[in-house]
DNA sequence: GTGAAAGCGCTAACAC
DNA sequence: GTGTTAGCGCTTTCAC
């Protein structure tokens, strides 16, 4: 069954293309007679205009690309539904592309972006995207999210990542802690290298040395969460609280510390990175640091599609930054606490 | 900054269309010195081809579509990614539409994908579709995931959710469990159908009255899970075990019973369906029914780009059904079990 | 080995 | 109020 097209409705009702196209646009000139002949007749074939021929034709794509570096990661999967409800709410769709934070397969995701004549991207970029991505996103109306790639100076939404660590280490050493260890992302990253600024700051605003804190860097996965968790309880002088700066290390992290019974908060306080659902629930609650994601994510479609709608010629980058929370729960208390279940 | 064509590549080089795209598509009857002409032009130029004209042209593009009801729930979520990953390695790409399980919703989704003229499309689809969107699915190559959708009588990929449910109740009913609740989604989709119908199957077989269940029905959400909890534990005769049939219930469930200390599984067992990260973590450890997502949007994914591009025309509808396991952890004991923590 | 031309499905400018 | 026509960017005959 071949794809029925406007000539096939228009050769069925001996009228004109060009006829069945107003009627279908609601144009005013067409008679309300020809315009329910029409409907009937492109609803009984099963008519579906074609959006290739349209945007061929000049009318831009209702296509928005996502680039993202992962979907299991919370964080970007409620990135994803907001984004997605806002292209729906405005008639738009979302094409998904993950890049797994790999630059090769960015730039190719990026190129057939382009190449479907998307309206736009909206983009986390990896830590170095391609100079061929850099050129092709510049062709494209396009957001950047949490992630500031540098030669792109555009327009950008994201986190405080550094106020945000730097509050997490603050309350831990507000509870006297002093050996504090950070395992987060490398600082390849702008995110990376920020939510480290925040931890440092925090730390030499108190007082505490380079020499008494411990930082372990890596990427920002489940696994290196796990090893980097052993690796700091293990050490010499193993630390009385650990902070985390990525969403996945969280993870990895709270695996490593098992359901925590006995250990958390007693011998390690723990402030992890990102504020999942089941934060609430890890050994009575992980004291977290909340970032508005959702909301972000949604400002930033907002945003977006209205100005490709408006198709404005940016004139000023704009750039979005919104504060993270930290929320106290049960998983960080004064060093040295008492042990209350034990012998 | 019009986008440059094929057409400016020609006259750039003082050539013909023709010829651009055939050295770009590396025919053997072009000169190896024009091909490299045009490769560099075309690199300066900053041309990239476009698929709308391509796929009018009569190629078929490389979107599929995949309807899903809900990004934020860990199944949906690995399933998007392991399509994504299936997609990418053979040259396809995700069109993503969250249809929040309304079918109009759908239908309008399902018709915008038909009118780009995608490849095919993945669908998890809504309770009743409308006439419409069924009508639409049977022009293009589809396959539905997890549910099952009656009137398409297609190729599905889904999981035994009704001995996933009976093995669940089993397990509690061993214990020596009689007075057990039922969280589940409606019977209008069949999931939800023929989970209910395991559990019954369970009690039955092993001579449990009607009487002494009890099955709360209702959406699959956070929050029915959360207000099913409290309506189970505040009964008159509250349940000793409680076995949940959809991944957000789940979750509304262990969040209703807290961290669960002195509370699970003392006075009541829980098995959870669906088995996210975190149920490791939860109270030492939730008994969960797991299903194997990831391997089942992974096949469903290589079974069907490879049926796009064989584009065979499907002679006998394929099914394939996989089997869900029982992950016992901490929170199943037999009931009436001493009370450790308390006085 | 390369050029010219037709046509994919649609819309908009121009007839009548 | 409706028909005719041109052309979007590309591939693919057919001609040289």
């Amino acid at each position: 069954v071949g794809t029925v097209t406007a000539r096939d409705v228009a050769q069925a009702l001996g009228i004109a293309v060009s006829t069945v196209g107003r009627a279908l646009a609601d144009d005013p000139r067409i008679s309300a007679q020809t315009k329910a002949r029409v409907q009937q007749a492109s609803l009984r074939l099963g008519y579906v205009g074609s959006t290739p021929a349209r945007v061929m034709r000049g009318g831009s794509s209702k296509l928005v690309g996502l680039l993202i570096p992962d979907l299991q990661n919370d964080f970007y999967a409620t990135i994803a539904q907001a984004l997605s409800r806002c292209c729906d709410a405005e008639g738009y769709h979302l094409a998904l592309s993950i890049a797994d934070d790999n630059r090769d397969v960015e730039a190719r995701h990026v190129r057939e972006l382009v190449s479907a004549r998307v309206a736009g991207i909206v983009i986390v970029p990896t830590a170095s995207p391609r100079k061929e991505t850099v050129a092709l996103l510049e062709g494209v109306p396009h957001v950047q999210l949490l992630r500031r790639c540098e030669p792109l100076d555009a327009d950008w939404f994201g986190i405080n990542d550094e106020e945000c660590l730097f509050e997490g280490t603050r309350h831990l050493l507000e509870l006297g802690h002093r050996q504090i260890a950070y395992i987060g992302g490398t600082t390849a990253l702008p995110t990376g290298a920020a939510r480290l600024r925040g931890f440092r700051r925090a730390l030499s605003a108190a007082g505490v040395g380079a020499d008494e804190v411990m930082e372990i860097l890596g990427p920002t996965t489940f696994d290196f969460g796990v090893a980097a968790a052993r690796r700091a309880l293990s050490a010499a002088k193993p630390p009385t609280a650990i902070i985390t700066a990525a969403v996945q290390i969280t993870s990895g992290l709270m695996d490593a510390l098992g359901s925590g019974l006995g250990l958390v908060p007693d011998r390690v306080s723990v402030v992890g990175f990102g504020d999942p659902p089941w934060s609430k629930w890890w050994n009575g609650g992980l004291t977290s640091l909340r970032m508005p994601v959702q909301e972000l994510a949604t400002s930033c479609g907002l945003w977006f599609l209205h100005r490709l709608r408006s198709k404005q010629a940016s004139g000023e980058p704009h750039t979005s930054i919104c504060p993270a929370t930290l929320v106290v729960r049960a998983t960080t208390a004064p060093p040295g606490s008492p042990q209350p279940r034990g012998e």
